[in-house]
DNA sequence: CAAGATTGAGGGATCAATCTTC
DNA sequence: GAAGATTGATCCCTCAATCTTG
């Protein structure tokens, strides 16, 4: 199920816009940011992805003029990741096509009672990967599910 | 959530065994089936991939010994699939490390009541997923998890 | 032309090794 | 030495094009 829905969601965006899953959530993350701006290894944390893979997708994406590096002054080690004026067109672009999507096939579909349990099952699927692996973090909460739950299908637009 | 647990299966797959879990589910899907044969066509339907990634996959498993390709007598433009005796082996000895990890991961974390939920959830998405691509078709069933449900841990080790 | 399957190119993901700064 | 990040190799996956048989 899951393989099939990422199959979609890539599906539509890279039909609608020109951006992949992975991209969208990327410039999703950013634009939650004051400034638009993220540590790359908080981006990393946030997404769940590998340092190497956030890495990976930056340098495309930034070939590509969605997000700019910047140094850092209080570490020199590290960096910033910024979101570009052409990366908000493309997310803000792409957004109200994704959400839809994302509706149609889960939330519109399901009862309040099946999505609490989900949410459930997620955490605690999440808590023994976390044992399994050590010290795995877990920590995913791009659209709270539980919170816009009620609106109404016109009124609900943002990623 | 889904991305951690394949990520893990497949740590688990190739610390144990020398399998990702893609060769896993083709070799599951043909220990299933008498002679160990299928359809080139069929598995790809089985397994839920399409036709392309079916063949890649197939080539690079047949070049390590696992699976070898037979053709087709009644209808020469398709092929067989057919798992080799060391692909037996491979998966027998990949099996059980590979269930204890699902169960200890998911089902043994969850009640009765949250895996009749997540049954119906993924075939309602299923569902919307079929309308939304047309006729994309859905059958995915290796570990009907409602019917194994009750079984004592020891004694479950079958995939 | 349609169905079964393969191929090649290109993006995506992981692992191990590396480089720099703390 | 450890943390932040990058690189290169390699496998995985998708798309579009192709080849062959029905």
């Amino acid at each position: 199920m899951h393989m099939q829905i990422d199959a979609a969601l890539n599906r539509q965006l890279s039909e609608d816009s020109d951006l992949s899953h992975p991209d969208y959530v990327v410039l999703v993350t950013l634009t939650a940011q004051p400034g638009g701006r993220l540590r790359i290894s908080e981006l990393a944390q946030a997404s769940g992805w590998e340092k190497s893979r956030t890495s990976h997708h930056l340098a495309r994406m930034a070939r590509r003029g969605l997000v700019e590096k910047e140094a850092c002054e209080s570490d020199r080690r590290g960096a910033f990741v910024v979101i570009t004026a052409r990366g908000r067109e493309v997310i803000e672009a792409a957004a109200p096509g994704h959400v839809a999507i994302v509706r149609r096939l889960v939330v519109d579909r399901l009862d309040t009672h099946d999505l609490d349990v989900l949410a459930r099952v997620t955490e605690t699927v999440l808590a023994a990967l976390a044992e399994e692996t050590g010290t795995a973090l877990a920590i995913q909460a791009h659209t709270p599910v539980r919170e816009d739950r009620h609106v109404p299908p016109s009124d609900r637009n943002t990623p």
